[in-house]
DNA sequence: GAACATTCTC
């Protein structure tokens, strides 16, 4: 009897039921499987319960389709509890625990654990009165398949050569598990040798497997050309292979026109096409592209997938669509924690740190990328607060997880905004008690924090350290010495930095070098700086670089060439421009300009309540009322509010903030009146200063 | 005549 089709299936066993079905155990197994495979798991257990009588096959039939069922727990059940075991038994579980089939990845290890030690059972024991032999090629490749997993080289290699050895485990499968294994493991040579040594009896999956292995050590071109070689082996996973290893690779325009060849080959598309395609549009930031392959997964009925509709987010989200990224998740991506690390990653880039911060709370377990992206964009938007906040939060959550070199650069940014000495310190101790291999980005940040805090010389210390220098290093160094005032050392570290270590000078290099020549009043270098970076390097001048001449000629009173600058400025110049070029306009008294600089100023940052207060002083230094009376109704209208300068310090429990006449501390009368005595104190020494230098 | 293994995805 040979039972295919479900309904077949349904109409055997009814009709076995009306004629009075006696049960006989071949004819059971056959049914128990049948409605196994086609979802009818209940009615198949039924069955596998009521059997008077079962045999070996019976036990594997029921254990394999729960297994296929996703149902590990129960399927080891069954499997301790059979009285009768064969090879095949001990190989479906040992599958099982290799593929991880209930997908809990946080048991992986365990689950590896088990498999290994069902591998030396298996080894030992004398299966079915040992009759059988212990392992064959299904135990082999389930084997190799965990080694792949493991990097368990030692154990491949075990393998192979029992393979070799014994002569008869090898199998259609060997040869694609012996590359996958060496591959995964790092060892391309081997896998490489293994698919010279099968290319006579080359099947579509080895060959598959190698063009993996292949992309996965980056050897695009030999993956390309064992691709195009027998090309009628060709699948929809060697195209969707071919595609994800160059889009893995970065070659993103490549891949898709992979891509379009494949759909001209009438290759039929699936999932993993699908996905690939989409990072593919992710990484180019290609809306339009996107939205093409979007379409294209509606129509083809894909979008069930979870990989596929988060990848339709993700592109939204790296494009900065979020209106399309809102969109594609509420309608087909729900719940899915790709797409909601994709959109908290895409918000706090943007510095929208309340929605970033909604989504993260949803996530019932958060990853690393996540973690980071939301200390990050803190950062970023100069939350240091929170960022604290977060790291408590991180450390408490996450007991036994180091936090990853991200994170702690982004709090030695806290550190740096707040110039928090103290908890920069500890993050610094604690970088050099944990993190192992402490890269250039990590001691730039720690240089930076350092000076920001005010001890240059730690910074100093640090920078002298590093062997190796990059282009960051060297500008966070020569900014620290340039807001210390140290501009000798600054225009030294330049020279040094050009001649010793022979790197070239970029936009931020230029940024540091002119606050250097800003702070010290050295207008000739400064010009001299100004036009080298345009004529001898060929970086453009941007934004940050006009400010920093303006406030040079502000500050060196030669107004003239301030505005002279302004009118050469080649693109629309933003507020932190026309804020330098007001405050020069302040320093040079001239009112006219301030005027005319106040106008555009006001048309950029209409709310920015600092604006209108810069504005009001540049007036009052004058004296003038009746200007400074103008810009205060200007205020009212539009619910500016002032921001209150203000001071901080970071104690144990975290920042307090004095802002002028706050008395909302608890202990704000106590305060006051500390701070009575020390200007008493303060007033009093001067006066005895005074009274000893008349004498 | 029934049961177990390989290659590609965020």
């Amino acid at each position: 009897m040979h039972l295919k089709s479900l309904k077949e299936v349904l109409l055997f066993h009814s009709q076995a039921i009306k004629s009075g079905f006696q049960s006989i155990i071949f004819t059971t197994n056959q049914l128990i499987h049948y409605y196994a495979k086609n979802g009818f798991l209940r009615h198949a257990h039924k069955l596998f319960d009521e059997m008077p009588e079962r045999n070996v096959y019976s036990w594997n039939t029921i254990i394999a389709a729960h297994l296929k069922n996703h149902d590990l727990k129960k399927a080891e059940f069954l499997f301790n509890s059979s009285p009768h075991k064969d090879l095949v038994t001990y190989n479906s579980m040992l599958a099982g625990y290799v593929n991880n089939v209930d997908d809990k990845p946080e048991l992986e290890h365990e689950r590896s654990d088990l498999a290994l030690r069902l591998f030396v059972e298996m080894q030992s024991s004398q299966i079915h009165g040992g009759s059988c032999s212990r392992i064959d090629e299904f135990t082999v490749t389930t084997m190799l398949n965990l080694v792949a997993k493991l990097c368990f080289v030692s154990l491949g290699t075990q393998l192979h050569s029992y393979m070799v050895k014994s002569g008869n485990v090898f199998s259609g499968f060997s040869c694609s598990s012996l590359i996958d294994m060496y591959s995964k493991c790092g060892c391309f040579r081997e896998a490489i040798r293994v698919f010279n040594e099968c290319r006579g009896c080359l099947d579509s999956v080895s060959k598959n497997a190698i063009v993996a292995a292949c992309c996965r050590e980056s050897e695009l071109d030999l993956a390309l050309d064992i691709f195009w070689h027998e090309v009628e082996l060709n699948d929809t996973i060697s195209w969707n292979t071919i595609i994800s290893g160059f889009v893995q690779n970065g070659f993103h325009e490549k891949a898709f026109r992979l891509f379009i060849c494949m759909m001209e080959n009438g290759i039929r598309l699936n999932n993993h096409t699908f996905a690939s395609i989409l990072g593919a549009c992710s990484s180019m930031r290609n809306l339009k592209l996107g939205k093409e392959i979007h379409a294209h997964v509606l129509k083809a009925g894909f979008i069930e997938n979870s990989f596929i509709s988060s990848g339709v987010v993700d592109v939204y989200c790296k494009c900065g669509n979020m209106d399309y990224a809102k969109f594609a998740y509420t309608t087909s991506s729900i719940g899915n924690a790709f797409s909601i690390s994709s959109m908290i990653v895409a918000y706090s880039l943007m510095g929208n740190m309340e929605e970033a911060r909604r989504l993260f709370d949803t996530l019932i377990e958060q990853n690393t990328v996540v973690w980071t992206a939301l200390f990050s964009g803190y950062v970023k938007s100069q939350c240091c607060e929170e960022a604290f906040n977060l790291l408590s939060e991180f450390l408490a959550k996450e007991a036994n997880v180091i936090p990853d070199a991200l994170i702690l650069m982004s709090m030695l940014g806290a550190c740096a905004i707040q110039a928090s000495l103290h908890p920069g310190k500890q993050i610094h101790s604690y970088i050099l008690k944990s993190v192992t291999k402490i890269d250039g980005k990590l001691l730039s940040s720690m240089i930076d924090m350092y000076s920001k805090c005010g001890h240059i010389t730690y910074a100093e210390r640090i920078f002298l350290q590093v062997k190796e220098r990059d282009s960051v290093l060297y500008n966070v160094m020569i900014t620290g010495y340039a807001h210390h005032g140290k501009e000798n050392e600054a225009i030294m570290l330049f020279k040094e930095m050009c001649e010793r270590d022979n790197i070239r000078p970029n936009a931020a290099t230029f940024v540091a070098l002119l606050s250097t020549c800003r702070h010290a009043g050295l207008v000739e270098l400064g010009e001299n700086y100004f036009h080298a970076m345009e004529s001898d390097y060929g970086i453009q001048p941007e934004a940050d670089h006009y400010a920093c001449m303006i406030d040079l000629y502000g500050r060196a009173n030669q107004l003239e060439k301030a505005s002279a600058l302004m009118e050469r400025v080649p693109f629309e110049p933003d507020a932190v421009l026309l804020g330098a070029f007001l405050n020069a306009c302040r320093i040079n008294r001239n009112l006219e300009l301030a005027r005319e600089a106040e106008e555009k100023l006001l048309r950029i940052e209409g709310e920015s309540g600092s604006r209108y207060v810069q504005l009001a002083n540049v007036y009052a230094s004058e004296g003038n009322w009746v200007e400074v009376g103008r810009i205060r109704k200007k205020m009212k209208g539009k619910e500016v509010k002032k921001l209150a300068g203000c001071s901080w310090i970071h104690l144990e429990n975290g920042v307090t903030i004095f802002t002028s006449g706050d008395t909302s501390h608890l202990k704000s009368d106590a305060i006051y009146s500390l701070l009575a005595c020390l200007v008493a104190e303060i007033n009093h020494l001067a006066v005895v200063e005074r009274s000893k230098a008349l004498a």
